[in-house]
DNA sequence: GTCGATCTGTCGGTCGACATT
DNA sequence: AATGTCGACCGACAGATCGAC
């Protein structure tokens, strides 16, 4: 039975155990072992992040055994989710029926947690595409370079590096064609790789870049691009929230006041290839030609050398310089500042080259109420409700994140004796929702004011 | 043996879309 | 009209594994 290599995969935590176990399941699949190319198209179907079922409530069966099993009857109806073709009530009652059509190890092993997009085997699509990366099996990706925390990484802080605004809004990769009948082509999209249409305006602004990159290595002597080039960067609103009401909407869509911040530019083949060897202060000059050549596009902002501060923290003149920008960035309402390596590539992948800095606030807060954690927290803590006043405001919030494990087995153990104590909690900002409510942006546990480190409660 | 890179899994707020009450 | 679920965006942090030193 497919439900045989999740089993297999869970003998142990090991990764070269996991790659293991992908290969051989590759292997049987490849000599017409149908199990094992059922179980490959279900980690497909689990982690492919342009697949969702928009249904979370599964039902888990038990004793059932010795059904047909249908796998092509099991696809249509996965389809037909995906498709909100059947939602709501239609799909829970569809699922319930489904369920009851195949052996509950197989269900509840497989097509449950395939429904759900975790197969909780430990491993996911990175795994996964280590062993089948060029075969059928390939799980589709989107990744861009993504930063770091310094604080995280102090050892970091040395060398040359290049200072910028963070921006607070949705990171925007857009994908510059040569198109034969207009000239140019763009498309707009999140990190994710999921598409962003709501954008019209940089859309149609964004083709301007298409006369000014004449300028560029990037063309030819006719004018036309050499290759497809992808713009990395940031979109921005007035505030976060305000840009989060129309960046998903379908209808009534405004965004006539957002910015396309663009702060990078990579070969579109190189990003696919996820490395682009041109060091980032290069990167930046060639920003610099475009801005330099690029007509009136108000809902374009390049970040070029002249919105860049470099700087060598080797020097103590260096981190003095780091810190005036970051107090004067934070003053004028910014999110923080970004430190990228001056002479670094750009890899889409999480790393060192660039290292965020933003401020963190903290603040002491009363628990009211305790919350069971889910999975492997489950009968352990999950996060602790408190509120407080801070600056007359009364902000509430569940914090979920900052406990070890032992203390998630602590402190449920002992939940009630938790109401009352008074919790140091680290936090970005104070948020509030469209009901007026106060609460935090990642809140995280610190410690407890009450009690000693260490202290049994 | 230690350290850093990598990966997984848990948790947060807020918003709109969609379905149900 | 109000409520609940889901997925999107922004994430932070803990723990495990593995390779380099």
């Amino acid at each position: 039975m497919p439900y045989h290599w999740i089993d297999k995969l869970n003998v142990s935590n090991s990764r070269k155990h996991k790659e293991d176990i992908i290969g051989q399941a590759y292997s049987a699949c490849k000599i017409g072992d149908e199990n094992a190319c059922v179980f490959l198209e279900c980690a497909v179907l689990a982690y492919d992040p342009f697949v969702s079922f928009n249904i979370k409530q599964v039902p888990v069966t038990e004793n059932i055994t010795s059904k047909e099993n249908s796998w092509t009857s099991y696809v249509i109806h996965l389809r037909d989710l995906s498709n909100r073709l059947v939602t709501g009530y239609a799909a829970i009652s569809k699922l319930e029926y489904l369920s009851q059509q195949y052996d509950s190890t197989l269900w509840n092993k497989l097509f449950r947690a395939v429904i759900l997009k975790d197969l909780r085997v430990g491993a996911t699509a990175k795994t996964f595409n280590k062993i089948l990366k060029g075969t059928k099996y390939e799980i589709p990706t989107f990744e861009c370079q993504l930063a770091q925390d310094s604080k995280k990484h102090k050892k970091k802080l040395t060398g040359p590096k290049i200072l910028q605004k963070k921006l607070d809004g949705v990171r925007t990769l857009a994908i510059i064609r040569d198109d034969l009948s207009n000239g140019c082509s763009v498309e707009l999209f999140s990190r994710n790789g999921k598409p962003l249409n709501n954008f019209r305006i940089i859309e149609e602004q964004m083709l301007n870049i298409c006369y000014s990159i004449k300028t560029t290595e990037f063309c030819n002597a006719d004018g036309k691009l050499k290759y497809a080039v992808v713009f990395d960067g940031e979109i921005m609103s007035d505030n976060f929230q305000k840009l989060m009401k129309q960046a998903q909407r379908k209808t009534d869509v405004d965004t006539a006041d957002c910015v396309y911040n663009i702060f990078d530019i990579i070969p579109l083949h190189d990003f696919e290839k996820g490395l682009c060897q041109t060091v980032q202060i290069e990167r930046i000059k060639q920003l610099t030609k475009i801005n330099n050549a690029l007509i009136d596009s108000p809902a374009i902002n390049i970040i070029d050398e002249n919105q860049s501060i470099e700087v060598d923290l080797d020097l103590n003149e260096g981190h003095d310089i780091m810190r005036r920008y970051m107090d004067g960035t934070v003053e004028q309402g910014y999110e923080g500042i970004m430190i990228k390596n001056k002479h670094d590539t750009y890899q889409c992948k999480r790393n060192a080259s660039w290292l965020k800095l933003k401020p963190v606030l903290e603040n002491d807060f009363t628990i009211i109420d305790v919350a069971e954690g889910t999975g492997k927290n489950t009968g352990k803590l999950g996060a602790l409700v408190c509120n407080a006043d801070i600056d007359g405001n009364a902000v509430v919030v569940n914090v979920g994140i900052g406990f070890t494990d032992t203390q998630r087995n602590d402190y449920w153990h002992n939940k009630n004796e938790l109401i009352g104590h008074i919790a140091e909690i680290e936090y970005d900002s104070i948020t509030q929702n469209q009901n007026g409510g106060y609460s935090l942006r990642f809140p995280r546990f610190v410690r407890f004011r009450s009690i000693e480190p260490g202290e049994k409660l």
